[in-house]
RNA sequence: UGCCCGAUAGUGUAACGGUAGCACGACAGAUUCUGAUUCUGUUUGUCGGGGUUCAAAUCCCUGUCGGGCAACCA
């Protein structure tokens, strides 16, 4: 073996004097062997008395196991409290274990410790600044110390420590996160609401959004807690000016035009993406069933609602004025459908004799619909630092995944997994690349578009 | 307790010692065949107290608050 790679790890107590356990003791490994060595002198002064050590040799690693035999538990450094530095204070360089390892087995029995294996395997990679977050800045005089006293290549690596990205409704953590997969908070660690890199490919996210978002966050050593807001603002931003414009209808309420001629269909025309207009338009049917959002329908509308009523006109997007004639109820009361009446003049969505309507609706001709399911994914938790308080599973959302059967246009019928569409007035989805399968379509929403109605509504 | 780190608008982030800016949010208005987008405007900030300086977010001292470390984990 080429290298000459030198570390110090604390005495079994079984091989020294109690003064001793403040010592270290050197493994140097030069030629397949190991020497062992240890300082005459208490451990603050051993970074200087190097070169006083004394030697004994070991072999390395095939004798390890040989040599070492009282080794099974290294003693935990008894701490001088003489240095001001912590991590200086006779650290552990290597634990012995006689346990076999997953992947080398039998072969050795001594494993470096983090902090005598970071700086140099930074090192040996060539490493320039190596980054990591806060917790490891306590380390870096040792990771510093370890460097200084070998005969790396230059320059040598330096540890650059930096808080890590903290998103709001979120945790972090790979324990919590396991702790979610493994109790089946979540379905894997793939499952769209994820903070995984994983998950937010499923979910739809790009790479560029993700990029955007991060290099808004920056990078800084304050611990603070990022607004999930930028990640979906980053998102929608992209989306926005990308992605092609489409009609589902995810929660359903019939529609019938009375004075559309039964059996009868016809194809309208509609704009791909307002925001590219090399995007092209396609085809839309239109027939006399038609669904539209239940939400888009009020029976006893408030002041601002500008959506449909009993006697009010609005637009269909890209097809007709409608006008709401009559309800249709069940025995309990609920809405069955509603019966309109549409203006033939308005094709396209314009009135000749320019009058205007409040609201546009998007709409699915109920004939021509494909059925679809549909994942509306919601932040994970309902407090925006689970960790604040008490155990962060308390405050889950119940309402992260709702699984709905949506009306979708027949375009989406052969959507490929990759493509980011918006679903009109609702916000942007993408086939699950998993589940979605021939004639098997699955949704998920990559997230909704700002509503300031809602906002208002809640009010 | 000791040591280390941090603190700029509601949130996050900029500013050779030299005009405190940007993004998101919020609010108001305009445009709109998406209550989306876009556009315009408004709002709110250097943790406290001293000091150095012509000049401090920035340098010094001190206090406060928050976080980390004191493992045979990484």
């Amino acid at each position: 073996m080429r290298p000459v790679i030198l570390s110090s790890c604390t005495i079994t107590p079984c091989n020294l004097s109690a003064t001793a356990t403040r010592t270290f003791v050197i493994f140097r490994l030069r030629n397949g062997k190991a020497i062992a060595a240890r300082p005459s002198c208490p451990a603050r002064k051993a970074p200087t008395a190097i070169a006083a050590w004394r030697k004994t040799s070991i072999c390395f690693p095939a004798c390890a196991r040989a040599s070492l035999p009282m080794a099974r538990k290294p003693c935990a450094p008894r701490l001088t409290w003489l240095r001001r530095i912590l991590h200086l204070r006779d650290p552990v360089i290597y634990r012995i274990r006689h346990e076999a390892h997953h992947q080398a087995g039998e072969a050795w029995c001594i494993y470096p410790m983090y902090d005598f294996t970071h700086c140099l395997s930074d090192s040996i990679e060539g490493i320039s600044h190596s980054i990591c977050t806060l917790e490891f800045e306590v380390h870096r005089p040792l990771y510093d110390w370890v460097l200084d006293q070998l005969p790396v290549s230059q320059p040598r690596p330096h540890q650059h420590e930096f808080s890590r990205l903290n998103p709001t409704y979120m945790v972090m953590s790979k324990r919590k996160l396991r702790q979610l997969v493994e109790e089946n908070h979540v379905h894997g660690w793939d499952d769209p609401r994820m903070p995984t890199l994983a998950g937010y490919r499923r979910r739809g996210f790009t790479a560029s959004s993700i990029r955007n978002f991060c290099q808004g966050v920056g990078v800084t050593k304050f611990k603070g807690v990022t607004d999930v807001g930028l990640l979906e603002n980053s998102i929608r931003e992209e989306l926005n000016k990308t992605a092609e414009r489409r009609c589902a209808v995810l929660d359903p309420l019939e529609v019938v035009i009375d004075n559309y001629p039964e059996g009868e269909s016809e194809e309208l025309e509609a704009i791909n993406n307002p925001e590219d207009e090399a995007a092209g338009k396609r085809a839309l049917p239109f027939g006399r069933r038609l669904f539209i959002e239940r939400a888009d329908f009020m029976e006893d509308p408030p002041k601002k609602f500008f959506r449909l009523g009993p006697g009010r006109e609005v637009r269909l997007r890209y097809a007709y004025f409608i006008t709401c004639q009559s309800v249709e109820k069940d025995a309990a009361g609920n809405i069955q459908r509603i019966h309109c009446t549409y203006d033939p003049e308005t094709r396209g969505g314009s009135a000749p004799d320019g009058r205007k309507v409040k609201g546009t609706l998007h709409w699915v001709s109920a004939d021509h619909a494909v059925d679809a399911e549909v994942r509306l994914y919601d932040r994970l938790f309902t407090e925006a630092e689970p960790e604040a308080e008490g155990d962060f599973i308390d405050c889950l959302n119940p309402n992260s995944l709702k699984i709905i059967t949506g009306k979708l246009e027949p375009s989406l019928a052969d959507l490929p997994v990759g493509q980011r569409v918006q679903f009109e007035r609702l916000g942007y989805f993408t086939p699950d690349p998993k589940d979605s399968a021939e004639g098997q379509l699955v949704f998920n929403r990559i997230v909704a578009l700002r509503d300031s109605w809602a906002k208002q509504a809640r009010k």
